[in-house]
Parts: structure tokens; sequence; C-alpha cells
RNA sequence: GGGCCCGUGGCCUAGUGGGAAGGCGCCUCCUUUGCACGGAGGAGAUCGUCGGUUCGAAUCCGACCGGGUCCA
């Protein structure tokens, strides 16, 4: 029979989207294919995609071979992303009637199962027969020499050869980047007949690929049959395999006969609503189409990045969010939007798409909040930015310019986020231009050093994994026996030594190795645990050998290294071995593990639900826990949170865990992790009675087997980890004992200098501090008065320099403060007159001169004054003309410098008249 | 990963190497039947932190912390 036939006479076709993409997963179950969520829009361990733009993505390491699941089909409806990188749609969408940010991708998908022929039979089948699509508007595509899928579309699926088009590398070969898996591919696209011609050519043809909207491409076929090595040459891949990709946007507004996505059901009702709430009418609408789609889609978009832990910042994922929302709020307030509305066009989204992806149902209330609360801020934004634009406008316009410099109006941007077409509409308001050549030169400038300084961060090269996939082959399947919840301790037997990254058979003493072990008990860093160390040893009764494990990783799944030194003799492949975890360090680490679930438990109980782990470090010393909140925690909140969790230690709660299905256990509503990765199996660590605990998360660590085990637990700082989330670091146990003991020390150390009961040290400190200030009143009241008593004596010393008074004297003044003091005292005094006063501050040498205004019109200068009096005592000064001050270094020398004052007044008057 | 901007009384802001200033708010008094206003006085600042340069740093330099913003 004919692969993926269509059972039966379908009479009631899908129409609605929620229909249409269940549909579809439920058309690839019926052939053999697993049903496998969406994975979050967060790749996860994958630093070089911002975020999964694909349905593959999630099965990267599965079609190269590095991780085996328990399925050879699988389907899904997939949520994407494309903002970035080699795809990115942000400036398509709104001109364009196809394009989106966020979108999902309909896929099927063959690990080394199915190939070419049933991969077209599939899509044929779907399309004509689940969705009843005309087979006479479609057009295949395939690869230029593929004869083989040439001939399944002519011979089997019936297709005529002239709709069957070959095409070259450009459309139709795919690789997943410079090496690894490729293949050629083969198109599916419908025809919306010759009236929608856009390019007007009398031979408009798919083949042309033009652009022309006569054509929509709806589905991409990927066949994997060739490996790619670095000098660009492909060998057969060993098991080839398939993967789909359908715009699932493209797919309804086939069915639905939208000429643009936005004119189906997925996204009518979220511009209803924007319409409701400008209350436009529908020509309103159609006149302002192209903000309606972007606020549209970017809506979608945030909602859905929300739903999946990101938030908005100022930095790789959590920009483009921020970018996105603000793009969003931007078109909002061109329609007339001036209070935040996107949350409410938001609650749509979730409305309408919770159902098939219940997280944003689950975290509407984050999400929304999220998003009111960056749009606040944007307003905010703006208004700092119109404010600074208005005033440098007026300022341009004061000085008869029309034009704004391109560089000031890129630093608006650049510093201050205040968008290129608002400056331009102001600008245009005013009656000015604005010098375009210059704000792009000065982008382009940016843009350089930007790429310039990324040149240095990404030259990564890619690891040589070769030597792991190579022990990988020699394992068992299931690869490492990994045992390290049974036990820390495990004889097993060295299977692999590696030196840097080579095979060798045997090691010695004081080599840096990389061992691989047929079982080990050793834990892999994952989910914030830190790799355990220890030692493998020579298992006999006098070990002969040694080494000493200082870090584990994982490098391909299934392997697992040990790195560590050869401490002793020498180690040979296929020894028999002991692996022994340092106890005390995991001990550690298995504190601050429980002390971390029992933590979030806390948080979220006393916080409210919004409070979601963001990620965690729980190493031998201390725990860090980051979480989504949008303020700081105020005293009584950590007081309370640090109460509730040692309350928990002390009520010693049994810790339990146990496998069950990823379904079953967020059913159950176990915490699991945006940034983590999930099998079908998980393990749920629940604390509290077994079955019914207050803690429930999916998590593969370590943990201890009661809280009370935690001992102590101690919050040691709370702070800041961007917009949105908060960071906490903690002590338990052995650490959190050694803290106390300090403090305590250090609190009976104080109590017994002030000689009160440390009971009462905070209220004996208020006090004293108290006292001091008071006394520091008085002390310069003091001061003051002595200064008073000094002055009175000083003005006998008044000279006579060409009938201009003059005081140069050194005063016991204690700072600068009093001798300016005295200075005033003299004006006031004398009407008229210039005053040098000197001081020993500190054991140098400081000057304060002043001169009264009448004085300063004759030329008297006190700050030449004062540097020239300066220059004596090794030192400088200056100020304005009628107050200056100055110092030196050389105390011997003031008596003489003070002297040459009247001399110097006497020069300034000759010179100033 | 790189660039730019900003951290000054409770809040907002001025201050480009030499007296820490103004507005809002707060307290006391006066004015008023009361309120708003008005008037007089007062308290409140380690100028983000730590180093450096200098006779002298809110100001210049460096590192760090916090916030904003753009590019990749």
């Amino acid at each position: 029979m004919n692969p993926g036939a269509v059972s039966g006479m379908k009479l009631d076709r899908p129409q609605t989207a929620v229909d249409i993409r269940q549909a579809f997963l439920d058309y690839f179950e019926e052939h053999g294919h697993t049903q496998v969520p969406s994975s979050p829009l967060v790749p996860i361990g994958d630093d070089t995609l911002l975020f999964v733009n694909a349905g593959m993505v999630q099965f990267k390491d599965t079609f190269l071979g590095v991780e085996k699941r328990p399925y050879a089909r699988a389907t899904t409806s997939q949520k994407c992303m494309r903002v970035s990188g080699k795809h990115n749609d942000l400036e398509e969408v709104g001109p364009s009637p196809r394009h989106h940010t966020f979108f999902e991708m309909l896929g099927n998908f063959s690990f080394g199962d199915y190939f070419k022929r049933d991969a077209i039979h599939f899509a044929w089948n779907c399309l004509t027969g689940v969705y009843g699509i005309d087979g006479e508007r479609l057009v295949a595509t395939v690869f230029r020499d593929d004869d083989d899928a040439f001939a399944v579309w002519r011979d089997e699926i019936g297709l005529p050869a002239e709709r069957i088009m070959r095409m070259g590398e450009k459309t139709n070969f795919w690789s997943m980047g410079d090496t690894g898996p490729c293949g050629p591919t083969s198109e599916l696209h419908y025809d919306w007949g010759a009236e929608a011609c856009t390019c007007g050519r009398p031979d408009c043809s798919v083949f042309l690929d033009n652009g022309c909207e006569r054509w929509l491409e709806v589905w991409n076929l990927v066949f994997m049959q060739y490996n790619q090595a670095a000098d660009g040459t492909r060998t057969l891949l060993p098991a080839p395999g398939v993967d789909t990709g359908m715009g699932l946007e493209r797919l309804v507004s086939v069915i639905q006969g939208a000429r643009a996505n936005y004119d189906t059901d997925l996204f009518r009702p979220i511009m209803e609503r924007v319409q409701l709430l400008l209350d436009h009418t529908d020509a309103q609408r159609d006149a302002q189409i192209t903000a309606y789609r972007v606020i549209a889609d970017h809506a979608r978009a945030i909602t859905f990045l929300i739903g999946d832990g990101v938030l908005p910042g100022n930095e790789g994922r959590n920009y483009i969010l921020r970018l996105v929302l603000r793009r969003a709020a931007r078109y909002g307030k061109l329609l007339g939007f001036d209070e935040p509305f996107l949350a409410d066009v938001a609650q749509v989204v979730i409305e309408t798409m919770g159902h098939a992806y219940p997280e944003i149902r689950e975290r509407s209330d984050f999400i929304l909040n999220t998003i009111n609360h960056e749009e606040e801020r944007f307003l905010r934004t703006l208004d700092i930015g119109l404010a600074m634009l208005e005033e440098r406008v007026a300022e341009l316009k004061a000085e008869g310019r029309r034009e704004l410099p391109g560089d000031e109006v890129f630093r608006l941007w650049d510093t201050y986020g205040f968008p290129l077409d608002l400056t331009r509409d102001l600008a245009v308001e005013k009656g000015m231009t604005i010098d375009m050549a210059g704000y792009r030169q000065a982008l382009a400038q940016q843009r350089q050093r930007a790429r310039a300084a990324a040149q240095f961060g990404a030259t990564s090269e890619a690891r040589d994994l070769s030597a792991y996939l190579a022990l990988l082959e020699q394992l068992p399947d299931g690869g490492v026996d990994y045992v390290y919840l049974a036990d820390t301790k495990a004889h097993t037997r060295v299977v692999g030594l590696i030196v840097d990254g080579k095979l060798t058979d045997h090691v010695s003493y004081g080599q840096e190795v990389e061992v691989v072990l047929a079982a080990t008990p050793f834990y892999v860093e994952s989910g914030g645990q830190v790799s355990d160390t220890g030692i493998i040893l020579d298992d006999a009764e006098e070990p002969a050998w040694q080494i000493d494990v200082s870090d584990t990783r994982r490098p391909v799944a299934g392997v697992i290294v040990h790195y560590g030194k050869v401490a002793r003799g020498e180690v040979r492949l296929g020894a028999a071995a002991v692996a022994r975890v340092d106890m005390e360090r995991r001990m550690d680490i298995e504190r601050n593990h429980t002390a971390t679930h029992v933590l979030h438990a806390e948080l979220r109980y006393i916080l409210g639900k919004h409070v979601r782990q963001a990620g965690s470090l729980v190493a031998p010393d201390r725990l860090r826990f980051d979480f989504t909140h949008p303020t700081m925690l105020t005293d009584d909140e950590l007081r309370g949170v640090e109460q509730a969790v040692n309350d928990a230690v002390f009520a010693n709660y049994p810790v339990s865990w146990r496998w069950t299905t990823y379904k079953q256990a967020l059913a159950e509503g176990a915490m699991a992790l945006f940034s983590e990765k999930y099998g079908d199996e998980v393990r749920v660590v629940e604390i509290g009675p077994r079955g019914n605990g207050w803690s429930k998360e999916l998590c593969g660590g370590t943990h201890v087997d009661s809280t009370s085990e935690i001992g102590i637990f101690r919050i040691v700082s709370e702070g800041s980890v961007g917009s949105g989330a908060r960071r906490i670091e903690a002590l338990t146990g052995r650490k959190a004992q050694e803290l106390m003991s300090e403090r305590l020390d250090t609190l009976q150390r104080a109590s017994s200098f002030l000689g009160v009961p440390e009971t009462e040290l905070d209220r004996k400190v208020l006090a004293l501090m108290d006292q001091m200030s008071s006394q520091q009143k008085e002390i310069a009241r003091l001061r003051e008065d002595l200064a008073r008593l000094e002055f009175e004596g000083l003005l006998e010393r008044v000279v006579e320099v060409e009938g201009v008074d003059v005081l140069a004297v050194q005063v016991a003044a204690a700072d600068n403060n009093v001798m300016r003091q005295m200075t005033d005292w003299f004006r006031d005094q004398l009407g008229s007159g210039v005053v040098v006063l000197g001081a020993a501050i500190n054991g140098k040498p400081a000057f304060v001169a002043a001169v009264t205004d009448d004085l300063v019109k004759r030329g008297v200068h006190a700050g030449k004054l004062v540097q020239a009096v300066a220059k004596k005592v090794g030192g400088g000064g200056g100020g304005r003309p009628n107050l200056a001050q100055a110092g030196g270094v050389d105390l011997l020398g003031m008596r003489g410098a003070l002297a040459d004052v009247p001399a110097l007044v006497a020069e300034q008057l000759a010179t100033g008249k």
C-alpha cells in the first residue's frame, strides 16, 4: 500500500488553526511517529543559537548520532523565532504578508528510518488527503541531480514532469553548518493562481525563484544523506534521515484561502483586540494595516519568549525580547496608544494559544506583568529622549541651524534608545532636517567596532570529538554506566585513556589524563550541581596506581570523562579500578542542593507563584539561586524566607525521588526548568510526605535523605541579576556553622570592648554614633569660637599697601573651612581689603586668600596671589579672583611665604592699573 | 562579546580641579474661621564603592558595583 495513505473518506476537513495543527500531529502519529512536545524557544545546551529557529533543532544531536532516542520517527509542532543571525525576519514583519518573528513549524522526522520515498508520500498524502488541498495546485521542487526524488514525484505520486522543478544549491540543498550532515531537499509550493501573480512575467513559475506572490512555499523536506567534512568532501551517511518543516501559518492561510497569514484565525483575534482597544473602524484599521500586523506578530513573540523564561534585558536573547517589545510599543504609539496596551493584546494570544502551549497559560500573570512593566519603562525612556531632543533642537534653532547633525541623532538612539523615526518626526515638525549621511556613518562605525570585537570571541573552534565517538562505539548500548545515584564508590575498569585529545593505552606518574571508566559514581555537572572530585585507583589489596580526579565532563552523550592527574604508578588500559568520590565534598554539595529546592518552594510560598528558578549553582561551599521576581526583597521577606527554610530543616522532612514520565510529572505540578533538557523519563525529587510533598522538582542531582541533614541555612546576599530577576546566595551545614561562629566571636569581642551585653550592642552603637555626631558638632562650634577669638587679635596686624588693607598671617585653624570662615569675617569687618591666611593642616601648609570685589576690579586676584604664595612652599593653588585656596609641602617656609604677600599685592595693584 | 551614557539629602536635578547649590517633599513657627496659597526658620549628603593623580577630587584616571542604551 501507498505509504502514508489516509484511511477512509475524510468529510470534515480541519478548518481552524487549532484543528489543522492537531490533524498534522495525529496524521503522523497514525503513521508510527511519536508526538514530541515543542522544545522551549531557548535552545538547550547550544550556545551557537539564540533561539530555536526550526523544528529539527531539538533533534540536532540525534541526527549527529551523539544522542539516542527511544523512537526513530517523531513529529512536532515547534515554537520558532527568527530574529537574528542567518534568519532575521524582523524588518520583514508588517510589510510582508507571510514573515514572522514567532511562528510554529510543523515537522516530521526520521532518524535512520524511512527516507525520501516515504517522506514524499507522507507530505503529499497529508496535504491532499488530510487537508483536502487540490493537488492540481501543488508544484514540487527537487535538487538538480536528485533523480530519486524526481522519480518518486513523477512515477509514484503522478505529478506531471512540468510541475517538478529541478533547482540549484541555493534553494534545494541544505546543510547544518560548514561541516556535518547535509543533503538535497524537496519543496512543495502552492499556486494561488495566475491572478495572484506579482512579477508579471509571462513565464511566471516557481523555477524563477523571484519572490512572486503567486507561489507559496509550503513544505520543505530535507533528505540528510551526506556528511560534509571540513575540506568540503561529502561521504554517505550510514543511516540517512529526514527533517521536514512546514510553517503552520502558511498552511492555515492556504486552507482558509487567506492571501496574507494575518487574515487567518491565528492572527485575526489579536488584531481585532487592537481594533477594539482603539475603537477603530475597519477602514481605519485597513489604512494602518502594517502597524496592526507588526503588533499582532510581536505580541505573539513576546508572549512566548517570556513564557519560556526570557526577560527583557540588554544583552543576547534578553535584548531581542526588549527590542521586539519596544518595536511593538512604538507601532502602538503610532496607532494612537498613549498608555501600555500590549498586555491586553498578549491576553488574546494566551487565550487563543494556551491550549496548544499550556506554559503560557500557566504563567499568564507573570507574562502580562512583565510586558506591562517593560512597556512602562519604554514610555519613560521615550519621555527622557524627547526632552533631550527638544532642548537640542531649540539650541540649534537659536544658532540659526536647520539640520540636526547625524552623530547627535545617532547618539540619541545609541545611548538613550530614542528611535530614529521619532527623531525625524519631531525634527520635521520643528522645521528641521536630519543629516542622514552622518547618521549612517556613525551607525556603520558602531557596527564595525562590534564586528571587529566579535571576531576574537567567536573563534571557539569546534572541538574534536572523534576520540570520544570512537570510545562510544566500543561501549555497550547506553554508554558508560552512570551509577552516581547508587553509591559513591564503584568497582569497574579503565576503558579509555586520552592524553591531549588522543587515545592511548597507558599513562604514567605526573601525566594529565582524561579517563573513561565502564561505570562511574562521579556526578557530572548538570542542573547547577557541580561535578564531583575524588580518586580512581588500582582495584587491588595494595593499589599500585592512583589518579586524582579534579573534574568530570560529558563531551558526547554516553561518554563520561574524568579529568585528572596520575598521582602514583602507571595506568594501563583495561585495568581493574575503584572509583571513589570525595564523600565529604559530595555531602556538602547535597546539603546545598536540597536546600536549593527548599528555598525555591519557600520563595514561591512567601513571594508568590510568579517566582521561578532562573538558574542555580550548587557547589560544596555555597549555593546560588536566581529566580524571577520584579523587586528587591525587603528585610522582612528575606528574614521570613530564611526562617521558613530553617523551619523545614528542623521539621526533618524526608527527601525522596522516583522515575516517572515527563507528562505525569508536570501533571502532578512538579517544577521544571527552562534551561534543562528532559528526556521522556524524568526523575522527580520530592520533599515532604512521599507522594504528597510540598516540593517537587524535576532534577537529576543528588540530595540528602532528610532535610535535617542540611543543618543550618543562612542567606548571605540578595541582589539583582538583570531586570525582573533576583539572586540569593546562601550557606548550609559546615559553611553556615563556620560563618555563625565567626560572627558570634566578633560580636563577643565587640561586646567586651564596649562593656555591654551582646544583646545591647546595637543600641550601644547607635548611642555612640549619636554621641559622636553631637560631639563633632560641638567641636566645630568650639573651633569657630576659637577662630573668632583669634580673629579679634588679627585685625591689629593689618598692614596698608598703597591705601589697601592687607592681612597675611598664620592662624591656628584646623581646616580650610575655618579659614574660609575667617576670611568672610574679615571682609565683613573691613568692607575692603586683601586677606591671606595660612595654617598647618595635617602637617602640611594650607592657604586661603580672599579679595573684596572692589579690589578685584583694581586687579587683585586671589587665585594668582595664592598661587605665588604656595609656590614658595613647594605647592600650587588656585581659585576665583575673590576667593582661592592652596597648599604645599614645606611647612617651615610658610612664614616667609606669607611675609611676601604685601609685596605681591603691591605688584598686582601696579599692573592692574 | 564590544561601544556609549548615568549614579549628588526621601524624590527630581544643577554643579568641567579650588565655598556642595536649587526645586519638590519633611519638621517648627507666622498668616487663615478652615483649606489651598503665602511668609519666616530648620533638619536632612562618607557626591555608588575602592584605588590612583594632585598642595587640593563630586569634578581627571583605573577597577569594581548598580542602572540605562545601542551594535554583534
